[in-house]
DNA sequence: TCAATTAATGAACTTAGTGTTGATTTTCAA
DNA sequence: TTGAAAATCAACACTAAGTTCATTAATTGA
């Protein structure tokens, strides 16, 4: 992060510019022109930091979630209790990055977004619940594509419900179903 | 379906071209040269039936949910009844498509055919279980995207299962949660 | 089977964005 | 303050997009 002003700058105005972009249309039609133009930079200084505009989304991407990784990780080192919060941290997170997530997870979004998301939540429920038989695989991916779309529902509403809450919800109903709701 | 013969094989050979193209990379990086080069078809005669990539997308794309919707619906209709296997159609179609299925719902695929998925998902569980509160919202989120889930990876894996099978398991984790298994 | 219709082809063309270069100006860190 | 590095600007060749039109081929239905 010991990096020039000027290219922090440069890179947080193009990635506020994509952002906004894509909450009108789909990264197909984006072009680096559109881009720059939004954020008033040249189009040269693009080509400086960036291959085109899927290298650009591609890094931003890889970006956040080293970033979760980073926070994560030193969380739950310290936490390996298996507690119906242990989602918590992650939708402490997420809620942190509310507009960027509700892009990516938008329809303008990218599935690798999604998947990355996944990943993270599959390695999560491995390591809380055991991978015993692959019987439990069917299930499991019915759970971490479950949470993304609590995760999505949530914040694409008002976002009401705290971190912990959520995470309360998420391990019941994973553990519980909805039977009792109904 | 009354097309000119020519119309239907034009449009055939280019869907086919567009789709092996999906397997090996993002339609963000796909291009109208490219689907043409490879379905043998002159470029000009791509723009005769498409505006361009995304617009031959979506009107794939809203074929098959068309035809979903056609096979479905007319199977909902007689059959009311609240089964343990109401999923069993869907399944059933997926199955039948699932190599352009497994296309869309993998990091090559596009968010749109997901969230219409996820759309009809969403009809069919209000549909079965009603729509008190808003509370249910949530829950239904994540039953919704978790079915998704179980798609990708019945169809990912060696679909051994039959869609019976997968509508009985999607119900039972939809109700009664996943802790029995663990 | 034939005639009228319609789709596909091929070539030419304009347009627009891409990616690069080199000279110049501005900003930064130390 | 100064040397280094980033951003700007203008110019450039290049590639795919999208359109047009004359020509060829295939289809339908009478």
């Amino acid at each position: 992060m010991a990096q020039d002003r000027r290219i922090r700058k440069t890179r947080q105005i193009l990635k506020q510019s994509l952002i906004s972009i894509m909450k009108e249309k789909s990264i197909k039609h984006i072009t680096v022109k559109e881009i720059c133009e939004k954020a008033d930079i040249n189009r040269g200084t693009f080509y400086l930091h960036y291959k085109d505009v899927y290298d650009m989304f591609e890094q931003i991407e890889t970006e956040f979630f080293n970033q979760l990784k980073a926070v994560l990780d030193s969380y739950h080192k310290q936490n390996i209790r298996l507690e119906d919060t242990h989602l918590e941290p992650l939708f402490s997170f997420l809620l942190e990055n509310k507009d960027f997530c509700i892009v990516m997870l938008s329809v303008h979004g990218d599935m690798s977004f999604t998947k990355q998301l996944l990943n993270y939540l599959y390695e999560r429920i491995v390591t809380v619940y055991g991978k015993d038989s692959s019987k439990l695989e069917h299930y499991y991916f019915f759970v971490i594509y479950g949470c993304v779309g609590l995760i999505s529902n949530w914040l694409n509403t008002d976002t009401k419900e705290t971190p912990v809450q959520m995470a309360q919800l998420a391990e019941d109903v994973i553990l519980n179903g909805i039977r009792k709701y109904l």
